[in-house]
RNA sequence: GGGCGAUUAGCUCAGUUGGUUAGAGCGUCUCGUUUACACCGAGAAGGUCGGGGGUUCGAGCCCCUCAUCGCCUACCA
């Protein structure tokens, strides 16, 4: 054995055999302990966050296998509809290429070779970390038998009524030409400018010169500099005020009380329109009034509905302004427009004040392009009904839904799944994280207007699905949904995973399972902690804080990385990302690795002519020297709160613990003292104790443990094979 | 605006129901080349546990309050 530990070519070696298809199919006959991967997307490759939850979940893989149970771990990757299509859009560019240029199909052509040949990389990512899945199939959320599950999926939902199609305000993307839900939409703060503009109140409807009074005493019109009287209200889109419907005003708002069901005359484009009341309006905030846009915002929307008023749509799905009549704004950028709209204000003396403000705008989370609401068709999925799911299940499905699901909403189902505690969070603290979002859920937006997807399965669609809708299905089409699902290995154990899907996608997982299922989807989500830099800011890519988790494997080692990370990873606290400990577990792998050298060289020159037959993992007691015998007790001690702390999944706890005694204890005390020991048990002893030992740390450091019970056991047997042709001789 | 979490050694973090002198890694200092390991060993320095108040025989841990930081969430136009 070398002085050093190579970690590089043990792991070059090893990573390449656990790769092989049939290396981690499940074995053994006890509980299954199952898990399904969260799919990474198919065009990504390994960052921070990944590198800790295959830790987490690699952990507990190799624990419970070595335990004895049947260990099937599902992975895949996602086919990640929007994030792909802009990838490869991008791409393209560089190539020339345009996709407005080509066909639909040549588009989608080129997204498949892209998955080819960039498909592979993240997965390979998982492998040089020492990922043990179940590498026998690798599931793709596009693979035929997946889209089939979709397409059953939402068969199931669409005749339970479950999903409708509205004409709805909708966040849409200008840029990737969709809608996106709530979910998708990012948020940037931005100073802004907050326009005061006066909307002219019709002046012969004031039906008494008190209200007149009323309102030129007004706060907020002080000083008045026309003759007019007005309606202050403040904007940061002046733009959409060609598509305004009414002023809106608190009820209990003083100022205006009087004002509420009169009418204004709209600037510019002459219009009439009413003052209503509407509680949703903050009476702090700007002026008190605001200037209501049903087409092109959320809230205003929402007014408009209340009050019943007339939804114009004046900006079209390419960011341009459409407006009948006013050639002047007609087809100018929302920008420009915004400009020209104030300078015509100014020109009119309509601008009170300009205020500048911060506010946070709505951008896409893939292409960072600002928001635009806007009326749109879309699909979408009841979340909250569950008098729509009239029709009976299809007798034939084996689908066994149990009668009381049929009346309750999806979002009454995915609660119930938690609060029953059949699906427990851990740390618990998210459960009520999960519950308080699904308590105010709205109707999820499934359609999309992209190439890359699935597309919704009714005649004439061309809209696919929210990607998310395929990844919901994930925990069952992976496991033979909608043929036959296995029971064995339903539901699943563990689902681990980062805190920012748990609505995106553990939520949807959860009424999906129940309401197609009939089951829950995993007994347990662990919500493994978010890693940060080290001055404790998000980690990203597109920031330049990002570290990359493969650059840390061929500087440290994966068993380094491993341990790096899991001895950060206690549970609540989030992690600073800091490389010392990744050294520190550099060091670690390399004082086991010496260890292992010593009890090696010891079996070498023992002089024993019968050694024991040992092997890894034994528990075979040693003899009469209690000091050993206590010795073992001690591991047995550590073997049980390893147990303990991973039942919890207390990784850093169980990894600190068990790096703590083999350094400073067995290293540092027990095998310096055991030199004085010049008998055979003393080797019998330090062989038995390390290969117990060595099972503790496998599923923390996979490869540099493996490396070393293959060094030792080939010793063992060499030696007992010399020993068993001494004993031959002698009888 | 709401919610959650954090604040312990120079840095990154432990500290399991409140119980003697608060721990680890890295860093710093001293000594040590003893044939497993210098990616090592022996030892040392370094903390009024964010501030203030309270409960208790006893508080890093429980309660109140303030401060700072972070995250999530929300319709502040």
């Amino acid at each position: 054995m070398e002085k050093q530990y190579n970690f590089k070519e043990n792991e070059e070696q090893l990573y390449k055999e656990w790769a092989k298809k049939d290396a981690w199919e499940p074995k053994g006959t006890g509980k299954p302990f199952v898990m399904v991967i969260p799919p990474p997307n198919v065009t990504g490759s390994l960052h921070m966050g990944h590198a800790l939850n295959t830790t987490c979940q690699d952990i507990l893989a190799r624990y419970y296998r070595q335990k004895g149970r049947p260990v099937k771990w599902v992975v895949g990757t996602d086919h990640a509809g929007i994030a792909t299509q802009t990838k490869v859009e991008k791409a393209l560019i560089k190539k020339g290429i345009k996709k407005n240029e080509i066909s639909k199909e040549e588009f989608l052509k080129h997204i498949w070779e892209w998955k080819k040949e960039h498909g592979d990389q993240i997965i390979h990512q998982l492998q040089r970390l020492g990922a043990s899945c179940d590498w026998s199939k690798i599931h793709f959320t596009m693979d035929d038998d997946y889209q089939k599950a979709v397409k059953t999926a939402f068969k199931h939902f669409y005749d339970q009524g479950l999903i409708y199609q509205a004409d709805r305000v909708v966040n849409w993307c200008v840029r990737c030409q969709t809608s996106l839900s709530d979910l998708e939409v990012e948020y940037r703060p931005e100073k802004a400018k907050l326009w005061h503009i006066k909307y002219p109140v019709k002046i012969s409807e004031l039906r008494s010169q008190n209200q007149v009074q009323n309102l030129k005493s007004s706060k907020n019109h002080e000083p008045r500099t026309t003759n007019h009287d007005y309606i202050v209200v403040a904007t940061t889109r002046s733009e959409t005020m060609l598509g305004d419907s009414a002023v809106a005003v608190n009820p209990k708002d003083e100022r205006y009380k009087n004002l509420i069901g009169q009418t204004v005359i709209l600037p510019i484009t002459g219009r009439e329109i009413p003052i209503v009341s509407d509680s949703s309006v903050d009476m702090k905030f700007g002026t008190g009034a605001v200037k209501v846009t049903p087409a092109h915002d959320m809230l205003d929307s929402e007014i408009g509905e209340r009050q019943k008023l007339e939804s114009i749509q004046v900006i079209d799905k390419y960011g341009k302004i459409m407006t009948e009549g006013m050639q002047e704004f007609r087809n100018l950028g929302i920008k420009e427009c915004r400009e020209k709209i104030i300078e015509e204000l100014e020109k009119q003396s309509l601008i009170e004040k300009v205020e500048e403000i911060e506010h946070n705008l709505s951008v896409c989370y893939r292409c960072e392009r600002e928001i635009e609401p806007m009326p749109s068709k879309q699909w979408f999925i009841d979340m909250n009904h569950s008098n729509a799911k009239c029709k009976m299940q299809n007798a034939k499905s084996q689908l066994k839904i149990k009668n009381d699901q049929n009346s309750k909403s999806l979002k009454e189902l995915g609660m119930e799944a938690v609060r029953s505690g059949k699906v427990q969070f851990v740390p618990k603290k998210w459960e009520k994280v999960y519950l308080d979002w699904m308590e105010n859920v709205k109707d999820w937006c499934i359609s999309r207007q992209l190439i890359w997807g699935h597309k919704i399965p009714i005649e004439g669609e061309t809209d696919v699905l929210d990607t998310w809708f395929s990844s919901a299905l994930w925990s069952f089409a992976t496991l033979g949904y909608p043929e036959k699902i296995d029971e064995k290995y339903y539901p699943t154990t563990v689902l681990s995973t980062a805190r920012d899907i748990i609505y995106l996608w553990v939520s949807r997982m959860i009424f999906s399972s129940v309401e197609l299922i009939g089951e829950i989807p995993f007994e347990k989500v662990y919500i493994h902690p978010t890693i940060y830099n080290q001055e404790g800011k998000r980690m990203s890519k597109s920031l330049g804080t990002g570290v990359d988790p493969i650059e840390l494997i061929d500087k440290y080692g994966a068993d380094a990385v491993r341990f790096g990370l899991t001895l950060l990873n206690t549970g609540v606290q989030d992690i600073k990302f800091n490389e010392v400990h990744i050294v520190a577990g550099r060091k670690f792998a390399n004082k086991l690795h010496n260890i292992a050298r010593y009890i090696d060289l010891q079996i070498q020159n023992s002089e024993s002519r019968v050694l024991p037959t040992l092997r890894s993992g034994s528990r075979l007691n040693v003899g009469k020297n209690p000091i050993y015998k206590k010795y073992l007790e001690k591991i047995e001690k550590l073997e049980t709160e390893t147990e303990r702390d991973l039942e919890q999944f207390r990784f850093g706890q169980a990894l600190e613990r068990i790096y703590h005694f083999i350094w400073h204890d067995f290293a540092d005390k027990m095998i310096e003292e055991s030199k004085a020991d010049e008998s055979e048990e003393k080797i019998v002893f330090l062989q038995t104790a390390f290969s117990r030992l060595l099972d503790l740390v496998e599923p923390f450091l996979p490869f540099v443990s493996a490396k070393i019970k293959n060094i030792l056991n080939s010793e063992l047997k060499i030696q007992n094979a010399k020993s068993q042709f001494r004993v031959q001789n002698h009888s």
